[in-house]
Parts: structure tokens; C-alpha cells; sequence
RNA sequence: GCGCUUGUGGCUCAACUGGAUAGAGUAUCGGUUUUCGGCACCGACGGUUAUAGGUUCGAAUCCUAUCAGGCGCACCA
């Protein structure tokens, strides 16, 4: 809808115009100021040129109306355009909203530590990320989900100490000092549990099998992750293990060239080259590549498969580490600007407005899973969806159980749930239905109907802007608009009985199609049996 | 100390990335409907957008300084 307008502004002016939303509706569906900008080059006000322009659109099939209103321009469209889009979008449905973009892209996510499972602020990296996907893949990019897995280093060993100690302490009641880092949590038991069974009590005892131990632990701990993140509706294309890229390491420092250099015996990046503030050692004076090697492979091999973008989202606590993974990319010989990191922030959970209690089995933190088993995958993937991911969260786990209009993610069923009632109440048949025209309607109706066809413009922003809240926040708009519109008119046998139920048909579309994008599924009912 | 980041009604968050009178929900108070769904709808109250300057037709948004919070400043991952 934005689209036509904006090429039939861009071929009338030769230029690219600025479209938005009027202040108040009664102004128009949508506004430009266009004038403001003109009115340098021109040497009038703009109040003039405003008006000049709008009286110079003729007649035509897409606007009813345009007016100038205090240097705005305010166009309105037809009832006729609009209704003919409304069914096109009644009679492709699956299409609703989609786009034609072509770009490859490489998401990457989580990416959590195959040393637990998912804490609550994983989830929120998770959430987004998945959204991201999902608005993306609708939009029609190729893009593919990865998850990189540090599965080498000091942590792993970490792992496999913790799980000798969790098990001499709770298995063999030895009671053994616990050193201030090391892993906790109900996990470990678990694991040790099944460490024991299958490999023999040898293993949990003997310092020297630490290792084997531990790498048998983190690809049970990555099942876990696994599990946890399809409970929440995330999957993933690809696992790219850190452990696999170390064999790389001495080819792709060749191709760094100059970017590398030697000093103390240590290799060094000179990624203050690039806006760091300090050269980073890559490897040791013994010969093991640090961490930040890793990722300089990964980051290779991700450029060597050739997408045109690549998405990272990684915990706010990174950020620091932007600087120098970008040189090293420049070092490569690759454009570091193709490479967009996004940051998601910590989040606290509250609950009746306590701080929300984490239970002893998660050691100190509040675990995805319990997360999901308060409120169920819905609501945490609305509340995380609905606030911008770099800024900090704080929410009530009871505030997501409520049923009432305080809870936005019951408010949007119950609209769609609405509909869906209705429909089933009237006796009008699906052609009857599908055949309506939607025109010489009431002000009410046609509001409505904008608003639902609005959906393509806010996936479209949504996406480009990497700001997802605004596909939850678009939704909610739209429910409290059906709501009132149910509240003030009455549907079955009224007059307008078909052409009311094709918009709510609209309605229930456009809700459905968000709710699927945001990995939530569209109920027909909000009763709890 | 340095760097990044955030600061919007009592609370949780928006604001089309520089546009019209800064909007929602919640809380508080008042009203409507009691039916196609338990629900929902309307109104009132509430703001010097942390503070002080600057940039321009126009600033919550950009620049500078100050204040306050968060995060980072590993040869850990």
C-alpha cells in the first residue's frame, strides 16, 4: 500500500519522498513534508508550495483526497483501492505480507556456552533473534539461523571439574569443598547421574579422565540447549563448533598479512588499527591461539561462503569486543561493514512485584525452561519481542498470567478469538463473504480496514530497522481497534453483515499473520478448559 | 580513569530514525454495556522528554558539557 503510494510520489516528484502517518486520522492515511524540505530550494514558504502540490494531483483510482494542511501534505486514499487489496489479501492469504527481497544472509545466535542450560537472558538474544528470522524469511531473504558453540578452552575443563565435584558431593556424599568458580545447578546432578550408570563411578573420581569427561558433558548440556530453545519454537540451520576451527588457524593468519605481527614471543593483531584501543594477542607464548583466534576463523569461514550480510547478536557484555573482530574481518580483506552486530541487554524478572524467586535446582540463575513453565512460550517470546532488545527489561511474571486487557498477548487472541466466534455464529456462506465489497462503508469500517492492511509496512519497518517491538506493538493497536469496533457495531443481521465479516476477516488475518511471525500461534478460543 | 550504552507521566514501555498537539498499558477516580465470549468500551487525572547550552523552518531524536544508572576495559570464553 505504502509502496504504490511512495512510487506514484517518486515518479511525480523525481525524488524520494518521505512518507508518514498523519497525526490524526481524520487528516488522511498518509501525510508527507515534503514541502518543508522545498522550501529552502524554492524560496517559499511552505505553506504555499503545500498547497500548490496537492491541487496539482488530478482524479485518480488510488486517492480520494489530497489537502495541504499547515505545510503537510495529506493524502487520503479510495475506498475503491483499498477494497480491491483487501481482496486480493482475502484471496491470498499466505501471501499476505510477504516481500521480494533476494539477499542472502547469516544470522547468527545464542551462541550460549555448552556449559548449562539457557538463563533467561539467553532468551531474550534467542527471542529476538528468532523473530528477526522469521520477519526476514517472510520478506523473502535466504537467510540461515547458526549457532556457534564454544566448545574448546578453559570452560569445558571447567565443566568436567563441577561434575566431578557435583557428583562426589551429592553422589558419594564425600562432601568436597566447591571452589568459588565452578558450574552449578540441578543439571550437573542429572549428568553425573548418568555419567555414572553408563561410564562406571571411575570417571566422577579420577582427575585424569576430567577431560574425557567433560567432552562427553557438553554435547548432553547442547541437547539440552537444543530442547530448551525448541520450546520456544527456535531452530536452528547450523552448529558451527569452535573445537573445529583451530585447524584452520594457520592459513587464515597467513591471510591476515601485515594485520599480524610478533612481539614477547606472543602473535598479536594490531586491531587498534581499526578504532581499538589495544592490540589483542592471538596466540600465546606457547603456542595456543586464544579465543578471539577462534572467532577470527569463524568469521572467515563465514565470509568465505559468500552472503551479502551477516546479522551477529550477541549479549550487551560483548560489546567491547566489536572493535577488534572487526579489524580482524578488514585484516581479511573483507568488508566489515557487511558484518552488523546487534546487542540485547540483561533483563530482570520480577514477580508480584518481588524479585522473582530462582529455584535452589538452577544454581544462581532463572533458567529458560522455568520461565516457559510459569507463563508458557507465548507470552515470554510476546514480552521479549515487545521491548527494543537493547535496552534493559524489567517484567512480572504475573502480569503475563493475567486475562484481562493488561495483558496484551491474551488482548490480541481474544480479538482473534472474536472473529473467529462471530463467523461461526453467522450463517452467511464464505463466498457470500469473500464476494462482499468493502466500500460505502462507515468511517468505523474503514478506519478498521486500514489499519489491518497495514501489516506489509510494519513487518517491512520492523525488519529494516531491526526494531521488532513494533510488529507487538502494531498488533495490540489493532485489537484495541476491533475491539471498539465490535463494541460500537453490531454485526450479524445487520446490514452490512458480509462486507463487516470480510473485515473482520482481514482483522483476524492480519492478527494471525503477525502472531505467526512473532512464533505464536493464533487461537480460536481463549477459554481454559 | 578510559570506552560503549541508557535516561520519556507514580510504574512498564512507544514515538514511523529530524516532522503536526510526545502516545499506549498499568495505577487512581468517574461513566457505558451485561450481549456475538468470561470480556470489552469511553472519559478524567498525570510531562519543562535527567540538567544546561548549541545546530535549523522544526529536536525526545543530531552536537558539546554536566549528573545518574548499566556494561565492558584478559594472554577467560
Amino acid at each position: 500500500m505504502k509502496q504504490r503510494v511512495q512510487t506514484l510520489l517518486r515518479e511525480k516528484f523525481e525524488r524520494d519522498v518521505v512518507l508518514e502517518k498523519p497525526k490524526d486520522r481524520s487528516f488522511g492515511h498518509f501525510a508527507t513534508p515534503i514541502a518543508f524540505s522545498l522550501a529552502k530550494e524554492l524560496r517559499k514558504s511552505p505553506m504555499v508550495i503545500a498547497e500548490e502540490l496537492a491541487s496539482s494531483f488530478n482524479e485518480s483510482d488510488v486517492f480520494e483526497s489530497v489537502d495541504s494542511l499547515k505545510g503537510y501534505i495529506n493524502f487520503k486514499l479510495s475506498e475503491n483501492f483499498l477494497n480491491e487489496y483487501a481482496s486480493y489479501v482475502i484471496e491470498n492469504p499466505a501471501d499476505f505480507a510477504k516481500g521480494k527481497h533476494k539477499e542472502k544472509i547469516l544470522l547468527e545466535f545464542v551462541s550460549a556456552n555448552p556449559t548449562g542450560p539457557l538463563h533467561i537472558g539467553h532468551a531474550r538474544g534467542a527471542v529476538y533473534g528468532d523473530t528477526l528470522l522469521r520477519l526476514g524469511r517472510h520478506l523473502g531473504y535466504d537467510i540461515t539461523a547458526e549457532y556457534y558453540v564454544n566448545d574448546a578452552g578453559n570452560q569445558i575443563d571447567l565443566l568436567g571439574l563441577s561434575l566431578q565435584l557435583e557428583a562426589q558431593n551429592t553422589l558419594f556424599d564425600m562432601s568436597v569443598e566447591l571452589p568459588e568458580k565452578y558450574y552449578r545447578g540441578e543439571y550437573l546432578t542429572d549428568l553425573s547421574k548418568i555419567a555414572n550408570s553408563e561410564f562406571g563411578k571411575d570417571i566422577l573420581l579420577d582427575s585424569t579422565r576430567q577431560k574425557e569427561l567433560a567432552l562427553w558433558a557438553k554435547d548432553r548440556v547442547m541437547e539440552l540447549v537444543v530442547s530448551d530453545l525448541k520450546d520456544a519454537n527456535i531452530e536452528f540451520d547450523t552448529f558451527v563448533k569452535e573445537s573445529s576451527l583451530y585447524s584452520d588457524w594457520d592459513r587464515v593468519m597467513a591471510k591476515m598479512g601485515d594485520g599480524i605481527y610478533e612481539q614477547d614471543e606472543k602473535k598479536w593483531i594490531k586491531s587498534t588499527q581499526f578504532d581499538d584501543d589495544n592490540d589483542r594477542v592471538v596466540v600465546r607464548e606457547d603456542g595456543r591461539p586464544t579465543y578471539l583466534a577462534g572467532d577470527i576463523v569463524y568469521h572467515n569461514k563465514k565470509y568465505e561462503q559468500g552472503f551479502d550480510h551477516y546479522i551477529n547478536i550477541w549479549g550487551a557484555d560483548h560489546h567491547g569486543y566489536i572493535a577488534r573482530v572487526k579489524a580482524a574481518i578488514e585484516f581479511l580483506g573483507y568488508d566489515s561493514k557487511k558484518l552488523e552486530i546487534q546487542l540485547s541487554q540483561m533483563v530482570s524478572l520480577l514477580k508480584d512485584g518481588e524479585p522473582f524467586k530462582m529455584s535452589k535446582r538452577s544454581g544462581n540463575v532463572i533458567l529458560m525452561s522455568e520461565i516457559i513453565e510459569e507463563i508458557g512460550s507465548d507470552a515470554l517470546r510476546f514480552i521479549f519481542a515487545s521491548k527494543k532488545c537493547d535496552t534493559p527489561l524489567e517484567f512480572d511474571v504475573e502480569e503475563l498470567k493475567k486475562e484481562d486487557n493488561s495483558n496484551p498477548i491474551y488482548y490480541i487472541q481474544y480479538a482473534h478469538a472474536r472473529i473467529k466466534t462471530v463467523h461461526k455464529k453467522s450463517e452467511k456462506s464464505e463466498k457470500e463473504i469473500s464476494d462482499a465489497k468493502l466500500i460505502n462503508l462507515n468511517a468505523d469500517a474503514d478506519a478498521l480496514l486500514f489499519d489491518a492492511l497495514l501489516l506489509p509496512e510494519i513487518v517491512e519497518d520492523a525488519f529494516n530497522s531491526r526494531q521488532v517491538q513494533k510488529l507487538p506493538e502494531y498488533l495490540k493497536t489493532l485489537s484495541a481497534s476491533l475491539h471498539k469496533f465490535y463494541y460500537d457495531h453490531r454485526i450479524i443481521g445487520e446490514e452490512n453483515e458480509t462486507k463487516y465479516l470480510k473485515l473482520l476477516n482481514i482483522v483476524a488475518l492480519s492478527l494471525k499473520t503477525g502472531l505467526g511471525l512473532l512464533g505464536i500461534e493464533a487461537k480460536d478460543s481463549v477459554y481454559k478448559d
